[in-house]
DNA sequence: CGCGTCTTTGAGTCAAGTCAAGACTGGTGG
DNA sequence: CCACCAGTCTTGACTTGACTCAAAGACGCG
């Protein structure tokens, strides 16, 4: 069920604000969610890989943009008036329920992360794409500015952090887009 | 369906870690959740307050503590198995819907707040306690240092800030437990 | 009234932000 | 194949907002 969509970089899923009449699992590539700050700063809420759901709002509207952060293949699935459905169908609304919770899951995380230092947020950041990745070696598909902007940091703070981590061993063969994660008691800076 | 329970300021509902074998719906007083961070600090997840529901962890154990922040009423509804019994019970899977919903809510609302300065999360803060208490005339039922540790700043930033929003009108009748907050655009710091 | 607790205020410090160069990368065209 | 260019990333010097430490002030309860 579903159709597929092909994502170029940056391409839009879609747009903040719009009516929100699907939902969407990433099959390849890597997806980012945005909203903007009070102080006009972008926000980045959540990035989304393979085999993640994204999209579902419990709402009329989506409360974020979505974008490709590199060529991405997503399966749109049609669903008018989700919560609706939902209402009669047991298996769609085990499914939603399946799918906030992930999300639910994904913000409390993301809470936490948050609330640390600058240090250990890049650090629990790192830990984090290394544990949805599976393994040590991780493709960093977004770039320091998509990373500050998750953490809400700078792109420079992103930048010492990872020398730190660097020159401590906790991380090693830094380029732009990859690095190896070592567990070293969680990076703890 | 339930039973009720009274709790005196203070008392823990449930336990960090405990296995989570009921819902609680809170019919009078105030509960905060809590949890520690890596560096030691209590960190408050949330504040309910009458007609919220909390507790509900698609998960074995409890991953916060619930306690009382003044004297409360809650309501307990034995849940067992509830993620089992909602594969079965539509009834059952929309009301967990709706509540992992509105939790979900509260965790990217309180995301948001976490990402702005000081003076903003105060502000924010008391503009979102006004929302949901319905009224201007702001009850506070938690201390200085409770709203500290749930915007993850110090007691004197807290402080601080108050005396701030105070001087430019944005709120007034300040005293310990009670605050009038007033709009203007926001309290914009 | 007196005491303990909570809150506010002040002064100094430190972590992260800002501003400004400089270095690296990858893609393009000569 | 290399040189160049634009965009990205790193590093350094300085500033600033929040934290720490310390003390004084305000409640509220016995």
């Amino acid at each position: 069920m579903g159709t597929e969509r092909l994502l170029s970089r940056n391409e839009k899923v879609f747009r903040k604000g719009v009516s929100a009449s699907s939902i969407y699992r990433l099959e390849t590539g890597c997806i980012r969610t945005c909203a903007n700050s009070s102080n006009g700063r972008r926000l980045i809420i959540a990035f989304y890989f393979p085999g993640d759901y994204f999209g579902l709002e419990l709402h009329e509207k989506h409360l974020v943009s979505a974008e490709a952060v590199i060529s991405s293949k997503v399966l749109v699935i049609p669903a008018k008036s989700l919560a609706a459905r939902a209402a009669t169908d047991l298996t769609l609304a085990k499914h939603m329920l399946a799918i906030t919770n992930a999300e639910l899951r994904r913000a409390q995380n993301h809470n936490l992360l948050l609330r640390n230092s600058a240090n250990e947020r890049v650090a629990n950041f790192l830990f984090d794409m290394k544990q949805r990745n599976g393994r040590k070696d991780v493709a960093l598909f977004m770039s320091r500015q998509d990373i500050a902007d998750h953490l809400s940091l700078t792109i420079e703070t992103v930048s010492r952090a990872l020398t730190k981590l660097k020159k401590k061993s906790a991380i090693s063969r830094v380029t732009r887009r990859h690095v190896t994660v070592h567990l070293r008691k969680r990076l703890a800076a």
